[in-house]
DNA sequence: CGTGGAATTGAGGTGCCTCAAACCCTGTGG
DNA sequence: CCACAGGGTTTGAGGCACCTCAATTCCACG
């Protein structure tokens, strides 16, 4: 069941039997949420943290006109919000796009493994860290790419994390979100959005129909995009 | 020495003598860096991190096009790439803005860190973990703000952030940057950065000359901005 | 004084916005 | 089985934000 979070952790070191049983102790207690709802509610004060087992999800923010920006996408493996753990005060919320199935870390269970075993301690940090080079690479994306390119990038970084937890097929994945909530993505209106992902699918390196993407030229679609993945930390080395 | 460090991990938490003594013994190595130089190449593989003592500097990334952005400001008692620790390979260049004066952490004696004293390893976690939220709020400010709201906002962040650091004086802060480079904070380009300054300065919230920054209405630029500093845990509380 | 980098201003073009309408699904009730 | 409702997608049109190219001014410094 944990699965997901073992390749997910996995794929950058490796994970001793031992390590994966903490883990397995560590998580407990699924729950489910519909399309829309609130994992985790902005200003709030968890005693624990989210993994998701399956489903998308996203952190987001609202500002005082009601836009509303989405600051990260969540996938099977990912914590949603293992930094509340130290942050301690959620400044921003975390929704369900899609139904997910979710399971529970406690705070204090978290405390005792950084007490007690470092090494996976240190894994659990590469995991916030591997967060924060994502949102690096946002902040390059909003500010310096076209959005052609910057539309072209999520596809590029979502199929290569998808990937990592099996939720690929061949070249496709699902992504369950409509045109609006991509637009809260990249920081567009829904007509704009509309237009730019007409011009990636007419340029033939994309078809995106049923909620599924299809990468048609990942060598062309990585062109366009710039796509470097080095700063998905995915190789496997002592850390 | 170490007073900016001491300050920015200690408004967090507390931090005991005990702790002090290991990171002093942890930072050793000073150096110094000319305005403009690289204090961490893009592509490399650090054996240390870097913490800033005096001075500014800027993690950036550069596209094909030449294009640049930076993706984040670092101040004294920040460190620059404290997650290379675990990420390994730098996939973005640090740049000093100013003279920078810094000193050096050993991966291996952060390791050792994490291996005896999970508190302070959690205060450094922690430390990364501020970056990453301040990287959220950055999105959220390139992908739904008006330009005039994301500079005003910046400037709130870099007062409370100086503060901390003890590095404002009044309502003033030293800013040593063109407004080139600010350009690339905010993902403009020169002529509209200077427009989006002259509007704010304009409203007379602000004032700027000799590379520092006045606060002139407070109340004023939190209203442009929207802003709130939750996302900078400034909470002193248990971690 | 002269010189080079930074700041500022002007002007014309493009990207992205908003408002608005049409179209296309899919699900639901008669 | 059809009609309709409602959300999502697509298209059109006019306007503002931001771009590029270019020129001018300002300043610090040799």
């Amino acid at each position: 069941m944990l699965e997901s979070l073992f390749l997910n952790l996995g794929q950058h070191d490796s994970l001793s039997d031992e390590e994966q049983a903490l883990l397995g102790n560590l998580m407990a207690g699924e729950r489910s949420f519909a399309a829309g709802q609130d994992i985790v509610a902005s200003g709030s004060r968890p005693a624990y943290s989210t993994l998701i087992l399956d489903g998308l999800a996203a952190r987001y923010k609202v500002l005082a006109d009601g836009g509303r920006q989405f600051t990260s996408l969540q996938v099977p493996g990912d914590f949603v919000d293992l930094y509340a753990f130290l942050l301690k005060t959620m400044d921003h919320g975390v929704i369900a796009l899609s139904p997910c199935r979710v399971i529970l870390a406690d705070h204090s269970k978290l405390r005792s493994i950084t007490e007690r075993a470092p090494h996976l301690t240190r894994l659990l940090w590469l995991d916030t860290l591997i967060d924060g080079a994502i949102h690096r690479e946002w902040i390059v994306a909003m500010g310096r790419r076209s959005k052609v390119s910057h539309l072209a990038h999520l596809f590029c970084e979502l199929f290569v994390r998808l990937q990592v937890v099996k939720r690929t097929n061949d070249m496709s994945f699902h992504l369950p979100v409509s045109q609006a909530e991509l637009a809260d993505v990249l920081g567009l209106s829904v007509v704009h959005m509309n237009r730019v992902i007409s011009a990636l699918r007419n340029s033939g390196v994309i078809a995106w129909a049923n909620h599924t993407v299809t990468i048609l030229d990942w060598q062309k679609l990585q062109q366009i995009a710039e796509f470097d993945p080095t700063y998905l930390s995915m190789t496997r080395e002592p850390r």
